[in-house]
DNA sequence: CCAGACGTTGTT
DNA sequence: GTCTGG
DNA sequence: CCAGACGTTGTT
DNA sequence: GTCTGG
């Protein structure tokens, strides 16, 4: 899960929202990122400044980077455990910012109808993420991040198994400084509480063009 | 010791 | 069915 | 996550 | 890099 989800802001709203800088290099909204994507985090560095990361981690022992493709999403009961992800979960940590997110709810008829998850307000969020730097063997150093996943709540139960853990802004602070014992960001921070947030169905038209 | 994996999702 | 690319 | 490819030879 | 399986 959590393979698609937007930015509807503009580069500046979004840092203006997450009281941050602009990323350097230009950022476009879009209603569809996808993996493998440069897409806006903000890293555990210190500087509040939006980065452009892509999306699917890559560990640093990789040999083969598509490695990515399979490393879209960790899952938060196992992240300490796991060799791809428990360095980056000690001291690699990131808010992926966005504004909604979809889940593919798997129809009777076999079709697959599109769901989009928001905040009842409209609010951009983040995702609790992790980030890896990763040496190709020839070139600059490439940053990558993942999406921690979790069981759904009782509002996406019904078209989903699991989600994104979505971070309130008390707990995007405390993430980002690696505050939160793995008992207390599981249980306490993290996932939104269903009552605070909207689901929607959408046509697959508006996915079909990752731009806006 | 070396060789090979290292992951998630969903679906059965 | 399974893998790759976006 | 979904969409789309998935293969070779030779010839243009 | 580090762990597991042979």
């Amino acid at each position: 899960m959590c393979g698609r989800y937007a930015i509807s802001l503009d580069p500046d709203q979004l840092a203006t929202h997450f009281h941050a800088e602009p990323s350097e290099t230009p950022l476009r909204a879009r209603l569809n990122a996808a993996p493998s994507e440069y897409l806006p985090v903000l890293l555990n560095s210190g500087e509040r400044r939006i980065s452009l990361l892509r999306w699917g981690l890559i560990p640093s022992w990789a040999k083969d980077p598509t490695i990515a493709n399979n490393l879209i999403n960790a899952r938060a009961e196992t992240i300490e455990e796991k060799p791809s992800f428990r360095d980056a979960f000690k001291k690699r940590r990131c808010l992926v910012l966005a504004d909604a997110f979809y889940e593919w709810q798997s129809l009777p008829n076999g079709k697959k109808q599109p769901m989009k998850i928001a905040l009842q307000s409209g609010e951009p969020f983040a995702f609790a993420g992790l980030w890896e730097q990763w040496q190709p063997p020839e070139g600059e150093p490439l940053r990558t991040f993942t999406i921690i996943t979790t069981s759904a709540n009782p509002l996406i139960e019904s078209i989903h198994q699991r989600m994104p853990v979505m971070l309130t802004p008390k707990g995007e602070q405390m993430w980002l400084d690696n505050q939160a014992s793995v008992e207390v960001w599981r249980n306490l921070l993290l996932p939104f509480e269903a009552d605070l947030m909207k689901i929607e169905p959408v046509t697959s038209d508006i996915l079909r063009q990752s731009g806006m």
